[in-house]
DNA sequence: GATGAATGAGCTTTCATTCAT
DNA sequence: AATGAATGAAAGCTCATTCAT
């Protein structure tokens, strides 16, 4: 009665363990002996679920994307108006980044190698998540400028520019070693946005709470 | 008389094409050999000049960075009021990444690799040119506000998120394979970000012209 | 069914081919290569023994000094008397150096590389077998001595002063290209030992075959 | 005014840094580099004066043992009877190695290499010495013999044994770290030789002087 | 299915030697 | 004569991948 019974629960096993490798180590630093030894398996058997140290490395990505969005998708569900959705997104990345500090340089490291591998199923990885991002923040654009809250934009080029924005921040905040607190600065980013892009009357109301936190700072 | 006299000018040569070739090929799947092919000398002639592999990498992006600064240091002086110093920063940055489209992706490789390797070099490279820029936007700002033209804002934090917003901006036209114009999208952030800064007068004289463009989209 | 089936068995035939190849090229001049390719093996398995090349020069020496001690041992076992155990000894060193004329020179070298390395493994496993031999040719002085062959002396000195004369003349052997029997040289040494240290009494009943001895020469 | 004028006086300075350099690090792992920079010169300079690295090695053990060589030569002449001699080539040697006890480990690796390399000056060389020392020996012997001093005894054979065995206490010793005072084990053997050799009637005049010393050991 | 022994392509780095100045 | 920049052969070692058991 062994604990792992079928493939794909000893997939994910290995994931999980490649994830943790991975992270602590680099991707070309990390050895699948490594990965074998973590998940207290041996070498070959990764082989049997993976053609190559590559595959791994996607599936790494691809696990943490899909729950990544599946975090969104749910809190978006919960949300009851356009507003809060706001707030359920920018929530939903502050907590899927801070509880993944020390995987977070490997993102960088799958970027980089997205744009330098042969396979193309890394830059469509990739893309699927922005994709979802980009549709997701181009709806919720659409709402708030149809609620009256958001004055007239090219949603599509907003939900664009935020998407990036966020990953900026994330870049920002790996690069200097997680030396500010990230969801202060994600906070930060939405009122100067928010003081941006909202209506003069919504910008009446809220101005004086908006105009304290951008002099606060993060 | 050789065509190369001095030890600098060979250094530089090396590293030309270093970069060269690590753009092409990436770092970890650039091969020494390949860079001495290509700036026409011997291998062993590189480890005359560097260490090792990686501080030609280190050198690679050292000397992108420094013009990087440069070109900044040169326009923001030419510029005679804050309003132009903004778009003098601006410029230079769209124009700085457009010129070295073919190389961006090498950037990302280079902050993986800094994240990894244990040269404290990598990092403190990295922060050097993000002091500048945050130094010089937090100068800016001051500026900004002084003047009247922005409303009262955590400058410091302000200047590192337009930082990262830019790094931003730049990862996501190199991951959506620079399909979409960079410059347009940096027009499209700074009217965003106008609209939301801007004093209520300023904002007053520039509503339409902003409006237009953030409708226009990127 | 392959010929070889365990790890011991494998790791005996790589020292056993390294034997030969360190032997007959030296072992700076000997190539990882070599080996593999005597050994009808990968390069790479050869790392799945031996951590270095270093490494298997010494499993080399080890196996050589190994087999000496034992071959010594055995033979004393069989001795009956103090005066047999003498010339187990000397017959075991002259046999044990004539049958392996062609590696001798890598004792040379293995010494050379013992006084070089950082490594102390090496000083350590030569000074075994040198602790062996002075510990063995101390304990059949004092029994020479008190069977009443040998006059006084001390022991531990000339146990001592012994290994380094066998040392000596096998040196002399080696760089002299083997041009004399070894097993001569030996005996006209005991001799001229035996002549010195011999009681009163014993020598006057050995005088003339001494002297024959020493008037041969080798 | 340089302090150096000649050809000659420039190659004895590039031997005796070589011999610190080559001493120190030993031959394989000195480069010519090191021994340049030791030497205040260039690298190429060397080239002008030696054709290969291995060339600068023979010529360090060369400079060496006919240095030795002459100490004992000036040591004999100076030395009125056999008997006195024999005390002078002990001493020569005994104060030789002594004085050059950080280079000692270099004259095993001169040893090694000398029985791999093709060039067949440096066994020419080894032997060059080791025929000196042996007709000096035989010359020596047949003159103790003559002088009634010691028994008959194949000279030849003798003076090559006493050779060797200089050679086998010089390697113990520095096999050991020089742990042991050289000269008292050279006064050992002596003392056992002589016991040996001695004709009875000087055997008689000698025999406490000799036992002590025996019994004394080193 | 699981394993790990075997493999060898691959790559950085070293350093003796050359030779133009 | 002296130099040191340039060179490239050379080799140890790694590690992803294979495959016989």
């Amino acid at each position: 009665m062994p604990a792992v019974v079928d493939k794909a629960a000893k997939y994910s096993e290995i994931v999980r363990h490649a994830a943790d490798v991975f992270s602590q180590t680099g991707y070309h630093a990390s050895k699948i002996q490594d990965i074998a030894t973590a998940a207290g398996i041996g070498k070959g058997t990764i082989y049997e679920y993976f053609r190559t140290k590559e595959q791994l490395f996607l599936a790494v990505y691809d696990a943490w994307m899909s729950e990544f969005e599946q975090i969104i998708r749910t809190r978006i569900e919960l949300a009851e108006d356009a507003l809060t959705k706001v707030d359920a997104i920018r929530d939903s990345a502050v907590e899927f980044y801070q509880s993944r500090a020390m995987q977070a340089p490997l993102l960088l490291e799958f970027w980089a190698h997205a744009l330098r591998t042969d396979n193309p199923a890394f830059l469509a990885r990739i893309n699927q998540t922005r994709d979802f991002l980009k549709a997701t923040g181009t709806k919720l654009t659409k709402e708030l400028v149809q609620a009256g809250w958001f004055r007239e934009v090219d949603e599509r080029a907003f939900a664009k520019l935020e998407s990036g924005i966020s990953d900026g921040i994330f870049l920002a905040w790996v690069l200097d070693g997680q030396s500010f607190p990230l969801d202060k600065a994600f906070t930060f980013r939405q009122s100067l946005i928010g003081m941006g892009l909202l209506n003069d009357d919504a910008r009446a109301v809220l101005t004086n709470k908006l105009n304290t936190k951008l002099k606060r700072g993060f």
